[in-house]
DNA sequence: TTAACTGCAAAACATTTGCACAACC
DNA sequence: GGTTGTGCAAATGTTTTGCAGTTAA
């Protein structure tokens, strides 16, 4: 995506949305989608302060949740903010239930024995393989 | 794994390693491995303090870093202990270096195409299903 | 004009560390 | 007996929140 189309596509959003286009979230998202490090909230701060200095650091949280959201952003990894453990040791995979944080374990031999495409061999030495699927779990869609 | 072989494998590995099998420690890789519920630091010692109510919950961390080194449990999700973020959208996988953190983005065709097992189909309502590897970038396996 | 947004400062969590006593080999 | 582990308390690091002044629509 370009730059001017990204910037209307975020404009459009935010408008969609009643949220106001403000110099700060303008230059959050497009630091954001001009990079590919997946920065975190501090390192973005330490970018975008160069340019803005008055910016403070919990505007770049809080605008970064906003526009999670809205679907605009997204946390990279998995989940909340503390760890969590498992004993766990065979292969398998992770069911992660968006609303109530549940996690369930199953296993997918068809997935296991694929090989990763040849071009992504230069990554590096691989040694994990793991799938993670995101949505709501039937105990939560049943709630509703 | 059954319980007695479990508890055999952690002295082993603990006697491998020249670690104490002291009653905390065996307390609490026995609890987090007979969870299925993928506990924080805090839950397992809200579940551990019941039986033994002097255990402070920075053994709990102390302990878990521990058996991580060594294998014996694993961190879920994915990486270290703050969030980064992209506002990429398109359907894409990751690539995570554990030496240094290095995010790397990658697409994977014949995956994505993929169906997961029908039996998976009563977890609930999936919306996202993405691979993460683990493993070491180029970059690093250089630099030794 | 007015509701929404930001910066500041302080609070709330999550996790780690230094130190002195206690427990294991 | 000596080393390793634990609990306490305090430090660190990350993220969130209340409030009052500022700004976009």
């Amino acid at each position: 995506m370009d730059k001017n189309k990204q910037t209307a596509r975020f404009e459009e959003v935010c408008r969609e949305n009643g949220l106001k286009v403000t110099h700060q979230r303008l230059e959050i998202y497009r630091t954001l989608a001009q990079s590919d490090a997946h920065p975190s909230a501090e390192a973005l701060h330490k970018l975008l302060v160069e340019k803005m200095p008055t910016l403070s650091i919990d505007t770049v949280y809080r605008t970064l949740a906003t526009f999670e959201e809205l679907g605009l952003v997204k946390r990279v990894g998995t989940m909340a903010s503390r760890a969590r453990f498992e004993a766990k040791i065979d292969q398998h995979h992770h069911f992660f239930c968006d609303q109530c944080g549940q996690l369930i374990d199953f296993t997918w031999n068809s997935f296991d024995a694929m090989y990763i495409p040849e071009e992504m061999k230069g990554l590096g030495k691989i040694l994990e393989k793991n799938v993670v699927l995101h949505g709501i779990c039937s105990k939560c869609l049943s709630k509703k």
